[in-house]
DNA sequence: CTAATTTATGAAATGCATTTCAAGTCAAGG
DNA sequence: CCTTGACTTGAAATGCATTTCATAAATTAG
């Protein structure tokens, strides 16, 4: 490989000069700046990305730890992630965690060895403390809410999107009401349990399911739900593709819907609109967006993205 | 920040001796490794990655370059490549193109500059030539099959898959059958009419539509065909989610499925679950885990991933 | 026609860790 | 007792580009 030296020696220049040549500096003769660029094409030179962000200290590059990277949500949120990055020519790193601790713990490592500028954190299996200790070495920005002041957040508001989801159920008549979540030691299923117990009163366990992702497991918790003996008219499911499953499992019960079961899912995914399945839209690509815009700013604060309520004809 | 050299003189040690207790090397004392850890500990030290990749020449890094960052399709690949690099310890970066050859071209250099120790192509821009003189810089691996032997492919066989879908509505008495594809200067594209042609002869322009990406697009491109004069009874769509949209629209015209119109769509989608939509499954998690896995053994084969049918309700 | 800028350039220091080379100690084998 | 091989360690070279400092020439301002 040619250097750096090997284009000074050639231009019968300094190092220096050739560097001012690469970084556009206003300095530099006419004559010698020609010479430098010829060699530089005539060597095919291009500069070592690594040793620049060494001298730097920066990579312009943000690591995005995922929890899973098969799952539209976490998608949602890498894609408006990558609309701002590109837009200001960041590079994105995807982090999977598999809500590991020690994987996630790896990966702020990595930021403190300088490997990236920051990191978003989509989702996170360690607490705050540990998470916090990093802080120093980058900007951290989570997409959950913390008060922690060394943590930005890209943020909506779970609690209250949840109740009036439940409140809607309530309206149109439903007090017998089931919901799915993915995790259970999750903060997002307590947010719902808290909601639930809000509107509903004391959560019957039987009407939660927790470990739902895809279309399948939403097949399997309708089937479950609906064979209790008092069993539930309406479902909230933690994801259109998990409605979706609910929906083919009531059809393939000749349930009819909304009429038999309402079910309301979540994050507006194309297979709720080809369904027809009404649904609470988190926005998480604006999340994403405004957490990768957090990050690039270097900025700790704290951005509540509003959610909305999306109506067909589920409920 | 602390440097190896601080650690050194703590430690009373010098910096070779570190960094041998860094990297596990068997002969070091058993008290200075001992004092030098200590040290490491105290000091919260983490060695600089930039100055590790700098010198070692590698960054176990894979650049991916994906032409949409919101595409479901491609979406399946990265989520094969994510498996498989994790599996090997490799990070990915995500690299949109949105098809822009200069962005490609940028991509590229990063690998010159010694950013990535290789790159997926998922889909080009450039022609062959320009990607191949890169080449020398690390391993270029493409989603789509190319003859030319410094790239290794990690591909399926688009032209069959698609002989045998059209194969599949003639056999079901269609005669008269559209299609959409996404890019209309693409391999794909190219592929399809050839297919097309070789089937039903002669492909009309009127029964091709381009510039599908989405559910909507769908919708829409089905309200076209389904004006026609001559109306196709069979569409062919480039992946579930436009296959869901056209779905939407005939059922919106009171038309039924399969017997007034027959669709088949791609990729296999919890859509087209949802929605009992028949789909050409091409194993794209498949292909992304190949082509990571060349990637990674900087091999420069061509493997062939196979494709399968999925009949489902909608032929 | 000085003094103060502006322009132009190179040497050397810097950022950080790895690796080679050389040299030394110590114990086992002959 | 000498040789050989296994340990142990540090100095210095290496990988590569940026930036500061110093210096000098060419302008411009006063």
């Amino acid at each position: 490989m040619t250097n750096i030296h090997d284009i000074a020696r050639l231009a019968g220049v300094s190092v220096s000069t050739v560097s001012r040549v690469l970084n556009n500096y206003k300095y530099v003769a006419r004559d010698k700046r020609e010479s430098v660029l010829k060699v530089i094409e005539e060597m095919k030179y291009t500069p070592n990305k690594n040793a620049i962000d060494l001298i730097r200290g920066e990579t312009r590059t943000i690591g995005v730890i995922l929890p899973y990277n098969n799952n539209p949500a976490f998608d949602q949120i890498l894609n408006g992630i990558l609309n701002k990055a590109i837009e200001n020519d960041f590079s994105i790193t995807v982090l999977p965690s598999n809500y590991s601790k020690e994987k996630e713990v790896e990966y702020l490592q990595k930021l403190k060895s300088k490997l990236y500028d920051g990191i978003i954190i989509t989702s996170r299996a360690n607490d705050w403390e540990t998470i916090i200790s990093y802080s120093d070495y980058g900007s951290i920005v989570s997409c959950e809410y913390t008060q922690h002041k060394e943590i930005g957040c890209s943020y909506m508001d779970r609690y209250s999107s949840y109740l009036d989801a439940f409140q809607l159920f309530k309206n149109k008549g439903h007090y017998t009401v089931a919901f799915t979540t993915a995790r259970l030691e999750s903060n997002s299923t307590r947010q719902m349990i808290d909601a639930y117990n809000e509107i509903f009163g004391e959560l019957q366990p039987e009407y939660h399911i927790s470990g739902c992702h895809c279309l399948e497991d939403g097949y399997e918790a309708a089937g479950q739900f609906l064979h209790l003996l008092e069993r539930p008219t309406a479902i909230y499911a933690n994801g259109d593709e998990v409605a979706g499953g609910m929906y083919l499992y009531a059809k393939s019960q000749q349930l009819k819907i909304p009429t038999d079961l309402a079910i309301i899912g979540q994050e507006n995914q194309p297979i709720g609109i080809g369904m027809g399945i009404s649904t609470v839209d988190h926005q998480l690509t604006k999340i994403g967006e405004q957490a990768c815009s957090l990050v690039i700013k270097k900025s700790r604060e704290k951005v509540k993205i509003p959610y909305r309520i999306v109506e067909r004809d589920s409920v």
